[in-house]
DNA sequence: GTCTATAGCGAGATAGAC
DNA sequence: GTCTATCTCGCTATAGAC
């Protein structure tokens, strides 16, 4: 079960994913809690705070566990493989807290909204700069490395969408599909990506 | 500048995305009217019904939009091509109406939830009908339809969250690389898809 | 550390004049 | 068709007892 501020922080996720963070009330989060609502203030300072809390170790636990999960990995082929599998991975884990921080980063106030946007800077970077440097470095097909970039992480984030824990799929059969999906349209044998310098544009 | 009606809808949409449904007030899309709030309820029963309205007509224009592109168009690539193409396009012009609709659903009551989740399914179907009739006629690697699916359709959605209208690329630019990046994936004679067969599962 | 009670405010929606 | 005025409600957050 956990401590009472560990209770509270499970109730909010769960709310905040169901009803969004803006539609649900303290005293929602307090019922599901088992306690009053006055009660929560003891352990957060405000509803933000709890917002707050979910999104910043949500995100750490994810660099953290793409960091882990790359430590030893050599060629950039291998790294790419991890990476993909622990994104996906991390997103059927925690579907809902990533989904939260995917919609409802409205709710922070400016100095908190920063705070969290460095540390999911600082985990796409990561992504980026394997991307071109497997491109650099002549693995990778070339091409737009943002564009690929953006592609390939907004399509594995949105494994959380649409993932069933009770599915026909684990999130372990999942991340391997998408890791075969990404590295085998990234590998140089497969068809140039550089598509775009060399399509008749209409505009 | 339009009727009353279109200039309240316009001002939902822009305070919806910016704001949130829920954090947004009715008194807010009055300011960004130029009327005052109970004139609202003249054009809309209530905050749900503009809403439901923005939300509705984005799902039929979308669906709309894609059979004029379809229309036509005869064999399976094609029309893949021109699907991918639309869907991309349409995402980068209604680009704060579509994400309205990728995260608000939870502000419709039940009623009003099933009539978009039916134009919606409608919609995600033409993709699936599609995959699978290319993978059925042999025109596309074979595999998991379902995930296939699912990850095209959520990496062209998700070009709504990063494009900018006033960045390095127009929407006709993004929607040509998004073309040539799926379909080139899709047809035969890249690697197989039906990679989930051959992996070593871990579970 | 949790409670009851409540302050203070702004929300969605309605009534009825013009 | 838009206005002013207002109803009713529930919200975040605080005060202070236990």
């Amino acid at each position: 079960m956990g401590t009472t501020k560990e209770v509270i922080k499970k109730a909010a996720i769960n709310l905040f994913y169901k009803k969004s963070y803006f539609a649900t009330a303290m005293s929602n989060i307090a019922l599901d809690s088992g306690i009053r609502k006055a009660s929560i203030y003891h352990h957060y300072a405000s509803k933000e705070d709890i917002l707050f809390d979910i999104l910043m170790t949500t995100m750490e636990e994810l660099n953290a566990y793409i960091d882990s999960c790359l430590k030893g990995v050599e060629n950039i082929e291998n790294q790419m493989r991890a990476a993909i599998r622990a994104h996906v991975k991390f997103h059927c884990d925690h579907q809902k807290e990533v989904l939260i921080s995917d919609s409802e980063l409205r709710g922070l106030t400016a100095n908190n909204f920063k705070s969290f946007v460095a540390q999911r800077d600082a985990y796409e970077k990561k992504f980026q700069d394997m991307i071109t440097k497997g491109m650099d470095q002549g693995y990778f097909a070339t091409g737009d490395a943002k564009v690929i970039s953006y592609a390939i992480l907004t399509m594995c984030t949105a494994v959380a969408h649409w993932f069933n824990p009770r599915g026909r799929l684990s999130g372990n059969q999942i991340s391997t599909m998408y890791e075969e999906l990404v590295v085998s349209r990234l590998l140089r044998e497969s068809l140039p990506l550089n598509f775009f310098e060399t399509s008749v544009l209409e505009e």
